[in-house]
DNA sequence: AGCACGCCGACT
DNA sequence: GTCGGCGTGCTC
């Protein structure tokens, strides 16, 4: 006898004797397998128990499993270690192990890295910080000594309410030595301050009126909900049709029936007036789950939402591996956003995974979109998701009016950007007094800066690209890398001095000009790396919303999310710059949506606005789709294209980079390992090329992508093969990504 | 993933 | 002569 059935009975044999117990752990770190540990006695360790163990040579958290994976040797009985002790903290949900063994069997990601990403709150393990403060104590005799400073801290403290004792110095205006005085005079007692409890959304806290069709569409949405098993239904309604209130619905009937919800949003969609919008639905703020929060705060939603006291989380992609007990709704707004794949450790795409966490949970799953992704419209067209639609603005206003400007005809002034008709528009939207917003997708002021004299390109050192430069920061940077180097005054190669030139626009350069050009306009410049963070995110939007701008220049952080009452205008500044990687099938997909939605901000409320789009490309279907406003045939285009070159949803497809730090090395490597891909009738392999962005922190990239049927086990096709490779020389890596998003 | 062990180059 | 670079192997 031997294998895994061996070793099994071999544990269970000595289990037996010793009268020990053996438990199977998963660690969260990068390793497929369970380990098995010794219970204590008087432990109780039941599946999906936190435990501390000792591993290696560190001791660190797992989880108590409810199988066991090994790795096909057997183990040696005496290897046993106990484990260390029990982590207080609720278990893991089963529901939550099913879904993490599903997601590492589909992205070929180790179990432990999937474990990881739901154990991403290291304070949920962590024993409770308890937070001392002190309240009043009725009745008690005042200190002889009365100071002003007492009498102050008395009559804020006089509500009885716990404060730290910080607080109640600042608020009392005095230092904290009064209050530790008070304290020992018995006018104040130290105590702890009770755990913040979370606000309950009210289902019934606020109606909604509705238009028939949007009626429908609750219906609908409702409907599945009561129906209690799982069903995909796809939200389709253009910005201001009302989506969010009609998806709301579906979540009040949920907490209605006692379930958890879960609303995901690209989580530069997650906005104050999303947030707002929710309260006054639901009467209480959501728990929001995205990567601003501190530590604490991760550790507190975590137990929240695994305890059952979190009712409804509105969060970014990795809310899905939150350790919902009682999930019962998900609804991913901006379903067709890239922002839910995740492109780092565990490559995995949240609107999908949402589907399958659906499947397992039996519970309902909504995708919501204006420009719904050709994976979503494709599953609705045939049948495979319900579809409720949306039709028009609520408001009753009428689309944007939207133009193309040829560049090729109307030719832009040498150093700028802007066409003289979309100027035009600029100067008249101002006498109007309302808004304008230019949209440029790319950051920085130039993505290409060389020397005039020798022709030199200032390329990054480590990658193969260039050197963006940020004006305002008076920098070079690579946005790959993050390399960075201060703006140099001569050539690094010739040293002419001043003979750098900038080359191409970013935003900070449309900013320049619209400085100049209009120099009485007040200006919003949106752009990630200039502003630190979500609150300062937020109070920019504010200031929109409030009028305090008059032009808004920004890249795709100010297309998502954001109802801008005054905006009559919208330029886009290069249209084309999403159309040109060749690889990538759905770049014209993203072109459309990225400039449907951010033409769409023009003229929502009152008036009916102006959209520009500049191109070279006139005659390019997302183009022409873009002016006609009919989103339709521009999916019927793209249906057609992704059906006849068998490309998602009609294939599917896995991406392999490799990469070294040596050239020849990775290429050989590559070679190698495409030379051993199983031959298939079905499957085909192509490459390997090397990478677009050949170079990236110092590392050569090779890529092969693998091309599958729909209905093919492709993830079983990539095990077979990567069972085939030899062991890979050091300093070599492979990564896979199942249906990748990025082609670079 | 993270840690220790191991073997080859520039220092006190 | 040692410190430390990172390549290799292992974790019940």
């Amino acid at each position: 006898m031997n294998g895994p059935l061996d070793s099994l009975l071999e544990i269970l044999d000595n289990g037996a004797r010793s009268g020990a117990r053996s438990v199977p752990v998963l660690m969260p770190v990068a390793l497929d397998q369970t380990y098995d540990y010794l219970v204590p006695e008087g432990i109780e360790a039941p599946p999906g128990s936190f435990v501390l163990v000792p591993f290696g040579q560190q001791t660190r958290i797992g989880i108590v499993w409810d199988g066991q994976r090994g790795n096909g040797k057997a183990v040696d009985p005496k290897k046993l270690k106990s484990l260390t002790s029990l982590i207080d903290a609720p278990p893991l949900p089963e529901i939550s192990m099913r879904f993490a063994e599903w997601v590492a069997r589909y992205t070929l990601a180790p179990l432990g890295m999937v474990a990881r990403m739901m154990m991403s709150a290291d304070a949920a393990f962590e024993p409770p910080k308890h937070r001392f403060g002190v309240r009043i104590v009725e009745g008690a005799p005042l200190p002889p000594k009365m100071t002003s400073a007492r009498t102050r801290v008395l009559e804020v403290a006089a509500d009885g309410l716990i404060r730290a004792k910080s607080d109640l110095a600042n608020l009392a205006d005095c230092s904290t030595g009064v209050i530790d005085g008070l304290a020992a005079s018995g006018n104040l007692v130290e105590v702890a301050i009770p755990e913040r409890v979370f606000p309950l959304p009210k289902p019934a806290h606020a109606t909604t009126e509705f238009t028939d069709k949007q009626a429908e569409a609750v219906a609908t949405l409702v409907s599945t909900v009561d129906a209690g098993n799982f069903s995909v239904t796809l939200l389709d309604g253009v910005t201001g049709s009302g989506k969010t209130e009609v998806y709301f619905e579906a979540v009040a009937r949920a907490l209605e029936a006692g379930e958890q919800a879960l609303i995901m949003l690209p989580e530069i969609a997650l906005t104050s007036q999303f947030l707002e919008r929710f309260e006054q639905r639901f009467g209480a703020a959501p728990v929001e789950w995205h990567s601003a929060l501190s530590p604490a705060e991760r550790g507190r939603i975590w137990k929240g939402v695994a305890r059952g006291d979190v009712r409804c989380v509105v969060g970014a992609r990795s809310a899905l591996f939150l350790p919902f007990v009682e999930l019962g709704l998900i609804v991913i707004d901006e379903e067709h956003d890239q922002g839910f794949k995740q492109e780092d450790r565990v490559h995995y795409q949240a609107r999908d995974m949402a589907v399958v966490r659906g499947n397992l949970g039996k519970f309902p799953v909504v995708l919501a979109s204006a420009t719904p992704s050709i994976e979503s419209h494709v599953n609705a067209l045939v049948g495979r998701y319900r579809h409720a639609v949306l039709p028009g603005r609520f408001s009753g206003v009428a689309m944007p009016d939207v133009s193309l400007i040829d560049l090729k005809a109307e030719k832009l002034e040498p150093g700028k950007w802007l066409a003289q008709r979309l100027v035009g528009a600029i100067t008249e939207t101002l006498e109007n007094g309302q808004q304008t917003l230019l949209f440029l997708n790319r950051r920085g002021y130039a993505p290409l800066t060389l020397c005039r004299a020798c022709g030199h390109r200032l390329e990054c050192p480590q990658c193969t690209a260039w050197l963006v430069e940020h004006r305002f920061k008076k920098k070079l940077t690579c946005h790959h890398c993050g390399f960075s180097l201060a703006l140099p005054e001569k050539c690094p190669k010739c040293a002419a001095p001043g003979a750098l030139v900038a080359c191409g626009p970013g935003v900070e350069r449309v900013q320049e000009e619209v400085a100049e050009r209009f120099p009485d306009a007040r200006v919003a410049l949106l752009s990630s790396d200039l502003i630190p963070g979500l609150s300062e995110m937020r109070e920019i939007i504010r200031g929109i919303e409030a009028r305090e701008f008059d032009i808004i220049i920004g890249t795709q952080i100010v297309a998502k999310g954001h109802n801008f009452p005054g905006l009559a205008l919208v330029g886009v500044v290069d249209g084309d710059l999403g159309l040109a990687h060749g690889a990538d099938p759905r770049a014209a997909e993203r072109t459309f949506q990225l400039l449907h939605q951010v033409t769409g901000r023009a003229g929502r409320t009152s008036f009916v606005g102006r959209g520009f789009v500049q191109t070279y490309s006139t005659d390019h279907p997302v183009m022409q789709a873009i002016v006609a406003g009919d989103r339709d045939a521009f999916l019927n285009y793209e249906v057609k294209t992704r059906q006849s070159g068998l490309l998602p949803p009609y294939g599917r497809l896995a991406a392999i980079v490799i990469s070294a730090r040596d050239k020849a090395l990775t290429e050989v490597t590559a070679r190698e390992i495409a030379r051993r891909a199983p031959l298939s009738d079905v499957i085909s392999v192509l490459g390997p090329v090397e990478a677009p962005i050949a170079v990236v922190r110092g590392r050569h990239r090779w890529r092969l992508l693998v091309k599958a049927p729909r209905d093919v086990d492709l993830q079983g096709y990539l095990r077979a093969w990567a069972g085939t490779i030899p062991k890979l020389k050091s300093d070599v890596r492979v990564t896979v990504d199942i249906d990748p998003y990025n082609f670079l």
